[in-house]
DNA sequence: CTTTGGATTTTGGTTCAACCATTCTACTTT
DNA sequence: AAAGTAGAATGGTTGAACCAAAATCCAAAG
């Protein structure tokens, strides 16, 4: 392979590998994920790509080889790079990105800077513009789907599968999301959306018979072309939505222990005060 | 979240009928990062505690300090915690985030998942809410404020300073999202903004002559309580800026730029087949 | 000839034991 | 009492070593 980094110096390869240049400030490995960065901003490092083992790195850097694995792990969890282990592994550009706001968003949500009354009226919002959008782009198969997901969330009703039911809600959503076919309206919908299953998993169950006949007259709308009357009965829908969730939460505030974490707990937990 | 793995088909060996999952979790820092999260979405965490040294935190989780290190640059990194040297330092619970999803935002333009087409629509659509929620929230000393802001815009413009007159144009953007009062909108106006300001940046200068008279009318609007009106002013603006913008990226398009100028890459450069 | 199975190599994941730089505390000196 | 300084706590960094997974190569089996 052409790649292969000799201690040997030989002169300058035609390779898109960037020659990186030694840090200076303090935090070695911020300097080196915001190198990597401006690199990739500025087109040389393309999506697919892959940067030089970590070995290979640390050397180029000047640092050793654990700075340089912090400044990796900064950039994955940003989902810019994806790791890869064994031969021909490495650090490979990766295109997704989206997850971090998503959890981004969910992070907040825990933390308390985001509060569900805001959680569920930014959905509102935001949902009026994708339904706006989603009805104007619309085509007849996206129609069919949109249905689909309808018929399997009656069905899942009808046996009594709430999280089923629950699940194939947010899905339609979703869906209305990507029919926008824009990336920012997605992502952020998306970690909308998860913070919200969250949220609604955590009250538990509720009164949402009202949805699925409002879904049926929403699509009537929607196949029509009628963005402004498929909005209305959205939002009308959503915020009835919004107040059940609302009077519940006072109930659910006491024990929020209704996490399913089925994560196997091999050490001790990291809390302490 | 919402990743539907392709399974592999064409595969005409005895397979087992279930559908096994790829064992993914197999780094000892990402399960502790899980684990960390946890404790602080059950709220045994509040923003401002300081978790244990990272010397006892990894004989706590009966790692080496590297690898939790590694965890630890994952949760400083969504701006779940700050780092703090010296004796009374530690890991600090910290309030913000915001900020990572910003720049995932910023991450996902550079990287190309984001055009700026879909960057500038996103942007119309979003401030259509954002204007129509701070028209109903706005106090007197709001209206002020944005006036304000409008003057020294007109001042910076008749200095012939463009940088200046651009950062206060974007700055009117981000009062208006703070208006809202809603952190999700500000967040993600926030983020949509600084990616803008990078792209407009690097365009450069541009005709945006017709941005104070209708900075001025919005205004009227606004401070009348007319948000439909105020919507289409800002709208009717900000769409006249989008074709500046695209004008202008299609010139450099055109042109054979020294610096990778866009990445529009259909075909992903294999890597490394 | 193809297929199989195991050694080999490459690469990320982890450990350990130190040392450095910064920051706060507490004690000593003036 | 004020100022200065020694020390301790803590994050940041280092380098060498080993483990585990994944791709490759090669020889033996069919």
């Amino acid at each position: 392979m052409s790649a292969s980094q000799l201690p040997a110096k030989s002169s300058a390869e035609a390779a898109p590998l960037a020659q990186f240049q030694r840090i200076r400030s303090s935090r070695a490995f911020d300097e080196i994920a915001a190198q990597i960065r401006t690199e990739l901003a500025s087109g040389r490092l393309a999506v697919g790509s892959r940067l030089p083992s970590e070995r290979a790195l640390s050397e180029q850097f000047g640092v050793s080889r654990n700075t340089l694995r912090e400044a990796l792990r900064s950039l994955e969890h940003a989902g810019l790079i994806r790791l890869q282990k064994g031969a021909r592994g490495g650090a490979f550009i990766s295109q997704h990105s989206g997850e971090a706001i998503a959890t981004g968003l969910m992070d907040m949500y825990h933390v308390g800077t985001i509060q569900p009354a805001q959680l569920t009226e930014a959905r509102i919002w935001l949902e009026s513009i994708v339904v706006r959008e989603a009805c104007r782009r619309a085509t007849a198969a996206d129609i069919d789907m949109l249905n689909r997901n309808i018929d399997e969330a009656q069905e899942a009703r009808r046996r009594g599968d709430f999280a089923s039911r629950a699940e194939r809600h947010i899905e339609f959503h979703r869906m209305l999301a990507r029919l926008t076919d824009n990336p920012i309206m997605v992502i952020v919908m998306n970690g909308v959306l998860d913070v919200l299953a969250h949220f609604v998993q955590r009250i538990g169950e509720y009164d949402n018979s009202f949805v699925l006949p409002s879904r049926r007259r929403f699509m009537e709308h929607f196949a029509a072309g009628d963005a402004d009357a498929a909005v209305a009965e959205m939002e009308s829908c959503l915020k009835r939505l919004q107040r059940s969730y609302m009077s519940r939460i006072q109930a659910a505030e006491g024990a929020p222990a209704a996490k399913a974490a089925s994560r196997a707990r091999r050490n001790p937990p990291a809390a302490q005060r």
